[in-house]
RNA sequence: GGGCCGGUGGUCUAGCGGCUAUGACGCUGCCCUUACGAGGCAGAGGUCGUGGGUUCGAGUCCCACCCGGCCCA
């Protein structure tokens, strides 16, 4: 027999992924069968959103990573519905088009503004689902979904109808984050901080009754005008004698209390802080905590008011610099330091936030902390400790959600308000609302009656679209037996960084809607850092574009790196050079196969003990390997495998088997077991590696083993006896030793040699013969 | 200031109380051995962040501190 191996190329060629893509895609091989009897497991993939090139490499990574999770699940025998979204709403997509046709959101008409942006994240949307598809995502790009459809917004509409019935929806005027640059409000999860420098003014305050100067340093001297207290630590003895007396404010010539308080540290400044609303955080919990009356100083358009006597009108920055100047004529100002202080900043436009009252819908959330904490309790986290992030959030909340944003790009919130009394009207839930545009759905008032409506002009924070997926794509609304077959959802992975937002909003959102929580498990995934170990950003320059990393080593090398480099949970760094290195591997797989391709696949065999030694070995594998895939968690079966291949089955059996399987010196029972073992070994490593390398795989597969995808198979069982594992440390310890001799003796590895065989090694004595070319 | 994570040869990583501390990348030397030079074999290279403690025994457990990262106040 002319043993010729099948498989003819020397090395894996990524190009053939473009080959596979198009079969799989010709095949239909990931369509979810609601209908199927296998158990169905849901992911709730996160839909990306689309903010411009290059789509971050680390992003890319998570979402192979996820689409392991999809294929394990399938391999472990489900049926597996692995939606594809694009969250299309929010901030970015306005900056990028205000940026790219320099235009400004309020000088253009809505209707083109939301235009251009539509036509911007179509272009940005498409890139992003072709890297996608390039990768080998097995999810289901034909019917991808959009959070900016009418589809999607009327159902976020919907829940906010919902709610607003069930009264958790309320109008307050509360201390807020507000933008200038934006011009909204944000919530606290959208604030960043920043040190910025700034100045720290000394202000020669009055104590009433003793007439005593008091010296305050701030950074905020323009806000005077609202002070309405002064703290002092309780602990700090230089002000004991003043506490409970009280302040004459300079310039303004208010009276304000002395109150001892912990807030004030004794180290900053003179230790002594004046409380105006609202400088910060530390202001707007003094003010409530002591009861204080609050001073609008700055208004909503970022110009101090009347409140602020001569400086009124002035730009918040221009303030600063003339009552800086006005204290230092006036003999007020003791002298101004430069400092840098942590400043909070809006985190899309970078612009430092200021803290002014302003009316906003609210959704409640204080009251349902506690469910919450348990349903966060309740999931499942891989891996655990990430569980933490959530709890901590949810513990932490002091404010309900602020909801309503000023915004074009977004769900309108579906309110019409009545011309003459002004009473809020609410559709009833059954399509998609475009208030500011559209002639209102009512004929008259219900409260006074009146015929004239005005449409709500704002629209909803983002998250309340992202917060609800899990019901979007179990069709909650639509198709409620589809609903209730697949509802909780398996699986929601995410990276940490959002766990505040998206992972808290869903669980709030879906919680007040459905009352359960959203998802079994919760798989969190770290961050993809550059080579230093520093967050990629594009201000940085150390962004890398996964578009030339994926053609130049291909989707497979890419996604190994990652399973083998990327601990779940744990941040990650990214290099090209380890990328370049993980192609070793597939080229190793790959002529490992070329190997045994060139022998026949016999159905059964008479086994020998090396035989049964590496498939006891196999056995551990794939135990092993299933153990971390149940978990979903790539990184150990990436790693084990990788160590198998390479440094037991290429480097021990297959040299020990060689001569046998091309029939030297060996009967025709001996060589059938060789090459019935290397066909089993092999066939089981590619269906262990299938997840993680969908494309090497499947083309292996596809030659050797069967016409139908790899990917259509389930996973392996380990079968066969560990017993002979105990013989492992000792073959490689003999197999090494024999090599050392030969090297020292200067023999090639081919040349005889003389030597022992360890009496516990026997049974191999055989194959290890022919393997060294030992003599009797 | 708080939370979480990390600190192991030049770089990256394993390690979850027990023999001289994994493996990878890179480096050096040798080998064109019929699956693979995108290879094989061999080798050099480490005070396991610092200081205490628990223990017969500690990268491994405890405490404190230092450095880095992410998130938050």
């Amino acid at each position: 027999m002319e043993l010729v191996p099948r498989i003819q190329e020397k090395a894996w060629d990524p190009s053939i992924e473009k080959k596979m893509l198009e079969i799989w895609e010709s095949e239909n091989l990931y369509t979810f069968n609601v209908r199927s009897k296998k158990k169905k497991f849901v992911i709730d993939t996160p839909p990306p959103y689309p903010s411009g090139r290059p789509w971050h490499i680390g992003a890319a990574a998570q979402y192979s990573q996820i689409d392991m999770i999809a294929r394990t699940a399938r391999m472990l025998g489900y049926e597996v519905l692995f939606p594809i979204g694009i969250d299309r709403n929010g901030i970015p997509v306005e900056l990028y088009v205000e940026k790219t046709y320099k235009v400004s959101m309020r000088s253009v008409l809505r209707k083109e503004f939301i235009e251009l942006c539509s036509k911007a994240l179509d272009e940005l949307e498409a890139e992003m689902l072709s890297i996608m598809r390039r990768m080998g995502l097995s999810a289901d790009f034909k019917n991808y979904y959009r959070t900016d459809s009418p589809e999607y917004r009327a159902l976020t509409q919907k829940t906010f109808i919902k709610l607003w019935n069930e009264g958790l929806i309320y109008e307050a005027t509360r201390p807020n984050n507000y933008c200038w640059e934006c011009g909204t409000t944000i919530a606290d999860a959208e604030v960043e901080y920043e040190e910025l420098p700034t100045i720290l003014a000394y202000m020669k305050f009055k104590v009433k009754e003793t007439n005593e100067d008091l010296i305050i340093a701030s950074t905020r001297p323009e806000l005077l005008c609202s002070c309405k207290a002064v703290i002092v630590n309780p602990n700090d003895e230089r002000y004991a004698h003043i506490h409970g007396l009280h302040a004459i404010v300079p310039i303004y010539s208010t009276e304000v209390p002395i109150i001892p308080h912990p807030a004030a540290k004794p180290e900053f400044g003179t230790g002594v802080m004046m409380v105006c609303s609202y400088g910060d955080y530390t202001d707007v919990q003094l003010f409530r905590e002591l009861g204080l009356e609050e001073v609008v100083a700055i208004g909503e358009d970022g110009r101090m008011t009347e409140k602020a006597g001569r400086y009124a009108g002035l730009k918040v920055e221009e303030a600063r610099k003339r009552i800086v100047e006005d204290m230092e004529r006036e003999g007020i100002l003791v002298k101004v330091e430069n400092i840098t202080h942590r400043t909070p900043i809006c985190e899309r436009s970078k612009t430092p936030i200021e803290i002014i009252p302003m009316k906003e819908y609210y959704l409640k959330q204080l009251y349902a902390v506690k469910e919450l904490d348990r349903i966060a309790r309740k999931m499942k986290f891989h891996p655990e400790m990430h569980r933490q992030l959530l709890l901590d959030w949810i513990n932490s909340l002091k404010i309900d959600y602020p909801i309503s944003r000023r915004r074009y790009y977004a769900t309108e919130i579906p309110i019409w308000y009545c011309k003459s009394c002004g009473a809020p009207h609410v559709p009833p839930p059954n399509r998609y609302y475009r208030p500011w545009c559209e002639p209102p759905p009512f004929e008259r008032c219900e409260k006074c009656g009146g015929t004239e409506f005005v449409g709500e002009e704002r629209t909803f924070d983002t998250w309340m679209d992202s917060s609800i997926s899990p019901l979007f794509i179990t069709k909650h609304y639509s198709d409620p037996k589809f609903y209730k077959t697949i509802y909780p959802v398996s699986i929601r992975p995410q990276g940490k960084d959002i766990v505040r937002t998206w992972l808290y909003y869903t669980v709030l959102r879906c919680y007040q809607l459905t009352g359960k929580e959203p998802f079994k498990h919760v798989w969190i995934s770290g961050l993809g850092l550059d080579e230093k170990g520093e967050k990629m950003s594009k201000s940085k320059g150390n962004v890398i574009d996964p578009v030339p990393i994926l053609e130049k080593y291909g989707a497979d090398a890419f996604r190994f790196w990652n399973a083998q480099e990327a601990s779940l949970g744990y941040d990650f760094r990214i290099s090209e050079a380890r990328i370049a290195g993980a192609t070793k591997f597939l080229t190793k797989l790959w002529n490992l196969s070329r190997f045994v391709s060139s022998f026949p696949i016999p159905r059964k065999a008479k086994l020998m003990p090396t035989d049964r030694w590496i498939l006891a070995e196999l056995s551990a594998l794939i135990r092993e390997s299933l153990k971390h895939y149940k978990d979903f968690n790539f990184f150990y079966p990436a790693r084990l495998i990788r160590d198998f291949v390479w440094n037991i089955f290429a480097d021990h059996y297959v040299e020990m088997v060689k001569t046998r399987a091309y029939g030297v010196g060996f009967t025709k029972s001996e060589q059938r077991a060789a090459w019935f073992t290397l066909h089993t070994v092999l066939k089981n490593v590619l269906l262990l590696l299938a997840p993680i390398t969908p494309f090497i795989t499947d083309a292996l597969w596809r030659q050797l083993y069967g016409k139908r995808s790899i990917h259509l198979e389930t996973f392996p069982k380990a079968v066969w006896s560990a017993v002979y594992r105990k013989f492992t440390e000792p073959i490689i310890e003999f197999n090494s030793s024999v090599w050392a001799k030969k090297k020292s003796l200067g023999l090639s590895l081919k040349e005889p040699i003389e030597c022992d065989i360890p009496r516990k090694l026997k049974a191999f004595e055989k194959d290890l013969r022919a393997m060294h070319n030992i003599k009797k």
